[in-house]
DNA sequence: CTTTGACCTTTGTGTTACACACAGGTTTTA
DNA sequence: TAAAACCTGTGTGTAACACAAAGGTCAAAG
């Protein structure tokens, strides 16, 4: 199959699987005539793995570490593994940041309820923005 | 002041400070005879509300904005109520989604434990990565 | 006066995972 | 047979800087 329909059985967009074959996720034949790419079922399998990595959270570049793994015929099982476990942690810290913006947008929108709008005159820009602390090392 | 001063009394690098002078949030004096930048404690009070606003999750283009409406005379307070309140809920489904990638991490994890590893045979890859659903639409 | 080290300049590259546009060849269909 | 639909490669854009290279400038030290 080319690559529009492997992208339609596959849920994704034709851009995708061309990017996924340019980062070599996807390496088709191909045609001799023409040159256009031939993928298989195993490659739609294989798409489907992707996927299923991406849902969990890996990157285009641990994928390809992944199926580099398999492609030699090594159980990339502990490597996947141990990649979710270390990435898990940062996952955490990342909604934790997101976390603590939201509350500071959500105090600042509340308290900016009360505050006059002001003009700018040189030193004051916003004072709502400037209401709010620079820094609390 | 030249640009590692202004760097260092604002607590950022000498290269965000260049990239702020390249996106036009600074716009600093040259030195005649050198071309080096010359910025003023005005320059100084400009980085810190430029701090701050990031820290309010405002993006470099919308603080351009910003300061552009006050530069011109006028109070950027509505637009940056406006920019804050629109922002906010992306920032909350960005937090569910990290959440919800967080659990299938975890809960893949879990399950992992007491599943033993695989060797590629040509169907699958890795059972780990398989054993996860594609699309819950 | 000259060397040296610290600082300045511009320019280009890399990061992430695609999306999109363009120009031109191919295949399918009406 | 001509248009519609699809293919190809290449280049650009996205966010906010970080970093390196090549070369000019400056203050203090020898």
């Amino acid at each position: 199959m080319k690559v529009s329909e492997l992208a339609r059985r596959a849920g994704v967009t034709a851009e995708t699987v061309r990017h996924y074959v340019r980062e070599n996720l996807l390496t088709p034949e191909r045609h001799p005539h023409n040159g256009y790419q031939l993928f298989t079922t195993h490659d739609l399998e294989r798409l489907g793995f992707i996927q299923r990595a991406r849902k969990l959270g890996f990157s285009v570049a641990e994928i390809r570490e992944i199926l580099a793994q398999a492609d030699k015929g090594d159980s990339p099982c502990p490597l996947v593994r141990d990649m979710l476990a270390a990435r898990l942690p940062q996952i955490r810290a990342r909604i934790a940041e997101l976390e603590a913006l939201a509350s500071r947008m959500e105090t600042a929108l509340a308290s900016w309820q009360n505050m006059p709008d002001g003009t700018p005159d040189g030193h004051s820009l916003c004072r709502l923005i400037e209401s709010f602390p620079e820094e609390t090392p």
